[in-house]
DNA sequence: CCGATACGGAACGGAACCGTATCGGAATCC
DNA sequence: GGATTCCGATACGGTTCCGTTCCGTATCGG
């Protein structure tokens, strides 16, 4: 998909001759749309020019890395996200809190991007796909097997049906803490226990 | 184009004098807008020539109506949205079911704009409050009822907490049919009832 | 040192919209 | 019939952004 090496500055090409890609102008690029982004302006609405002004790097400098602004969001998007929070294997219960306590609180720039690239999303059958395999899948298979462990040492009952279960933990949270959905959760303080406590126990054997 | 009779038309305003301003050009516009999203055009990306041109009017009978494209949208979102589901008041978890099985079912045009109205959304507390006070807070007044009534009439238990439960029950299923955030849900056919009876399982006195 | 490439910056022609103005014609009230 | 207002259409100047192409300079490998 993407490639994240660094010192050779970007892509796999044998590129011996001349000057080396700055990777400062890369990282710096890269800022800008997230600041950019944090700061308001939706992704559609994101423009080129600004990107390369806030950089302090010439559009072309840009263009040399990416095709157009798709990439360029691509690539930002998965450096932003990094690989998912990992369950230590205490609990099933202290499992399912340690994954869902950091929903949207990790990054607060990353809860900022999301709503944005839902129009994006929504749409494109393409844009779909990345943001599944990029960003939800992985989150979600790690949940899965969580609750496929817990079915295994008997925590959690056989026929367990593991998609609603990883979907009702998540939902709640993943909209709270993302768009807002219901502002009377802001003083909830122990929201994810409580979620948790009510799924595990209506599912319980 | 050779005009029919029209209604009075629009604004309480005291317009007596001239020509009448078309009903059918008012609706035109605001259909125009609803096909577009529909098509995939961003809320943002909208343009008042768009607009115009799909609804085959002028860009002036436009300006003539809103003072631009948020009053627009907005008079176009509350059209959209009609009032809420009511209870029946069989049993709660019927209630429920009943609720919950019109989320994002009514009109598919809704489930197409409400992912593009997510940037305006998260970025705009003005966006925000109107959504919350035209949209999300009156359905959700209604299931608070519902659970409510379950507390009073002892089919739930006394010290339930309303907002999470409210949540709980529909935070998947709206994610799942706005913007279909776990693809293998596609396949579960009861959702719905598997949902509201694991919550209710969990929630039990 | 030299050749090659990247750098930031500026300018380009073209496209899309903005919000306004103006047009001839149509609809309505007095 | 006459005054008034709205109609759809088109044109306008102004703005923003696109993606490309030039600069003159900086930085690498050989």
């Amino acid at each position: 998909m993407t490639e994240l090496a660094e010192l050779p500055a970007v892509p796999g090409a044998a590129r011996t001759q001349g000057r080396p890609r700055s990777s400062r102008a890369h990282e710096a690029i890269l800022e800008a749309v997230l600041d950019l982004i944090e700061e308001g302006t939706t992704v559609e609405a994101l423009s080129m020019e600004a990107i390369a002004a806030r950089a302090g790097v010439g559009k072309a400098t840009i263009y040399r890395r990416w095709a157009g602004k798709d990439e360029l969001l691509l690539e930002t998007l998965v450096k932003l996200k990094g690989p998912p929070t990992q369950p230590v294997g205490d609990s099933v219960r202290a499992d399912l809190i340690r994954l869902l306590s950091v929903v949207g609180q990790k990054d607060q720039r990353a809860v900022r991007v999301m709503p944005c690239l839902m129009p994006e999303v929504s749409r494109s059958p393409e844009a779909y796909r990345i943001w599944q395999e990029a960003i939800t899948e992985p989150r979600r298979e790690v949940m899965r097997d969580v609750l496929r462990r817990g079915v295994a040492t008997g925590e959690l009952r056989a026929d367990l049906d593991v998609e609603v279960t990883v979907s009702m933990l998540i939902s709640p949270l993943l909209l709270h803490r993302m768009v807002r959905w219901n502002p009377r959760l802001d003083d909830v303080d122990d929201l994810t226990e409580q979620i948790v406590d009510v799924v595990l126990r209506g599912v319980a054997a």
